[in-house]
DNA sequence: TCAAACCTTCACACCGATGTGAAGGTCAAC
DNA sequence: GTTGACCTTCACATCGGTGTGAAGGTTTGA
């Protein structure tokens, strides 16, 4: 598929899912006219690339996860380095601390908005 | 406290701590001479903001969150309107879709370890 | 009284993610 | 064959979070 529908497809700006090509998060054939061609599961990944920027994570560190994320699993070997396994260790402790942060001030949240709402039930 | 103690303690530059002020993040007594002046619940705060800033809120969302977090809980109710219930409802559910998109990756790159692991086991 | 270590405001600079637009090539349909 | 909708690269712009440094006031301690 071409630039134009994968932008359709994902809520992704083509100038963003040029980026990031450039930045190593997705890859393109091209046709003969130089056109970007997109394989079908490049939709999946631009939306996982998307929820972790979301989520906080920068590019870089995205393209250290993405090897993880491909199913059937494939390990590229000359990716699992000693320092690679360390810094997806890292990442991961980083992202539970995350989870734990969001989580703990969602439900704080969650807990306000039933109080103030248990407060308007009573008409005050 | 001054903002050299609270910058200390937060691990969060001074240029920083007065950025979130003007951000309407924080709030500080003024000295006679001019000084910031810090209370103690600063620390804690600096904290909450700098965990959903790392999360990938900004600070024009992290403002609107801050008045669900105080303990004991105070309903600010001229804020209470209609549109920040909404608004709060709103931000809530994002946070709850970084917390499964967080969650999912992080699964990914601790299955992913494992299985590396298990193979550099059987020297392979 | 002087130096060091604070503090103030202000301004310019960077970086990463993103928008926008120019200048031009390709292709499908009329 | 011209128009319109696509695509290309390139470059400049914006925005939020952050660093840095200038120019100057305050406090503390030798």
């Amino acid at each position: 598929m071409r630039i134009g529908q994968l932008s359709e497809r994902t809520g992704t700006s083509r100038r963003l899912l040029r980026y990031y090509e450039e930045q190593g998060l997705i890859l393109s054939d091209r046709a003969a006219n130089g056109y970007r061609d997109y394989h079908e599961v490049t939709v999946d990944r631009v939306m996982q690339i998307r929820g972790l920027l979301d989520a906080g994570l920068p590019t870089r560190i995205i393209k250290q996860i993405l090897p993880c994320l491909d199913q059937p699993r494939v390990i590229h070997f000359p990716d699992a380095t000693p320092e690679m396994l360390a810094t997806l260790e890292h990442e991961k402790a980083r992202m539970t601390e995350r989870i734990e942060c969001l989580t703990r001030n969602r439900d704080a949240i969650g807990e306000y908005l039933l109080e103030v709402r248990a407060r308007i039930g009573t008409r005050r």
